[in-house]
DNA sequence: CAGGGATCATTGGTCATACCCTAATCCGGT
DNA sequence: ACCGGATTAGGGTATGACCAATGATCCCTG
């Protein structure tokens, strides 16, 4: 069956077809992969695929397709690099289709930025806009789940702190949570991303602050209060604070490299 | 001297190697494509390749990493996903590293905010704390160069209403290019994947409202005036608005679907 | 001598087949 | 009832071959 049919878009041998779709499909269809990948992509996107869906054994689509092992492999490759699907080994694996993790913009997102010579300052002054900028839509949303939640990772931070294992992970945790509860997804996913990256350049800065986690939780706390309060102008400016001094802590050992 | 070499990452034939580096390398070294793209992004990263630098050909990368070329394709389809080469056929072509452009994050963003049932609504929200949110900064770090350019798409904005043919590609690149007067590219970017996705949704609903293009140019204006002059309260206002104006044309046709 | 078209070499794109390894499941023995 | 090997589904990799695209080169012609 494999050899049967000519198949949809089988390279184009010159003038034969693909060109009667113009228009439909403005992409040049160079590489087969790709459309595999397209079609996936779209059955994704218009949710006929969704998270925890298996596709077909490689095997399976192979013959599906029309074309053969590899390039149905290299099309798992890329969706699984874009983060669409995830691929498990063993009887009865195959590849499925993930939930969109915020982690993975977040991947995406650090890759880009530290080739694009964005700076770790650069990441803060975006930070402060960002966190600082969902205080007022905060103190809207925010219900009484999210400010147990928001407590309990307080409580953790400072259970962290007596006992002195205290992370910077945990501060993500907490920036992550509060976004979250905005109830904007987009928010929470962005916020996460930028401060993963931050944590690289971070780690070392935080353990020559050794006494700084404790002023951060007090902060955390305040503005909890604040955002529960809906009092705006004190949430916003405590976070400016709160933020300002993770990007003093930053400014010392800025990278003079790079950037023009 | 390819095959003369065990090669570090062969698989673990059951106890002959990859047992010794044990402790060394506590990664898991399934899928040894991985391991050739982890290679080449740090390369990429530590700045030993950089933009327009060539990688070797397939099937030289084959001998020097000792696999095969199934493998090393498997690796560029995903350095290629991570937008960190570009391939060109024919002679002379081969992997590009590509220069980190800002596209390459947009479209990864909006390719896990398309799949996040992330609402057309949410999206602005957040557009709106970032434009409002850059407004004071933006008044800080404007230069001429900036204005003028500014002014010159605002031209052109006007110059296609009069002829009738304007579209909302050009609010984007006005949109765009206010944000890289931050200087900040990580804003830039940012802004820009933001702005993205919604042309989508609005490209039906600037069709309905023709007029608005006018209004729209005027507040572009007074936007670059305000940033110009360093009047950020105004600058700001005039950006809530303008925004405002943007989401209430979404809300009409808000998908109900999606989204718990 | 100059220009242009045919040729060639380089390099990615795809295919087919074969084999190994992992992991879940099944089944029989204890 | 439990444990452990056999079974099996399915991904991972290797080979080797051939096609297709493209830039460079070379030769032929005007």
């Amino acid at each position: 069956m494999t050899k049967g049919l000519p198949m949809p878009a089988r390279r184009a041998s010159a003038k034969d077809d693909g060109r009667q779709a113009g228009l439909l499909t403005p992409v040049n269809d160079r590489r087969i992969s790709a459309l595999i990948v397209d079609q996936v992509r779209t059955l994704i996107h218009e949710g006929k695929l969704s998270s925890g869906d298996r596709l077909p054994p490689e095997r399976e689509m192979c013959e599906r397709f029309g074309v053969s092992r590899v390039t149905v492999r290299e099309a798992l490759r890329v969706l699984e690099a874009s983060g669409l699907v995830e691929i498990r080994v063993g009887a009865h694996g195959g590849a499925f289709v993930t939930k969109p993790t915020s982690d993975r913009v977040g991947a995406s997102i650090v890759d880009l930025l530290t080739l694009s010579s964005v700076t770790a300052t650069e990441v803060t002054a975006v930070r402060m806009v960002l966190e600082v900028g969902i205080i007022p839509l905060l103190c809207e949303s925010v219900d009484d789940e999210d400010i147990a939640e928001l407590n309990a990772i307080c409580d953790r931070q400072e259970a962290a702190l007596d006992s002195g294992d205290y992370h910077v992970s945990l501060s993500a945790e907490f920036h992550t949570r509060l976004a979250a509860a905005t109830h904007n997804t987009a928010f929470e996913m962005l916020i996460q991303s930028f401060h993963g990256p931050l944590l690289m350049s971070l780690a070392k800065a935080k353990s020559t602050a050794p006494e700084m986690g404790r002023r951060g939780l007090e902060e955390h706390r305040a503005i909890v209060e604040a955002v529960r309060t809906g009092d705006v102008a004190t949430g916003e400016r405590i976070m400016r604070e709160h933020l300002s001094r993770t990007a003093d802590r930053l400014c010392l050992d800025e990278e003079p490299a790079r950037k023009a």
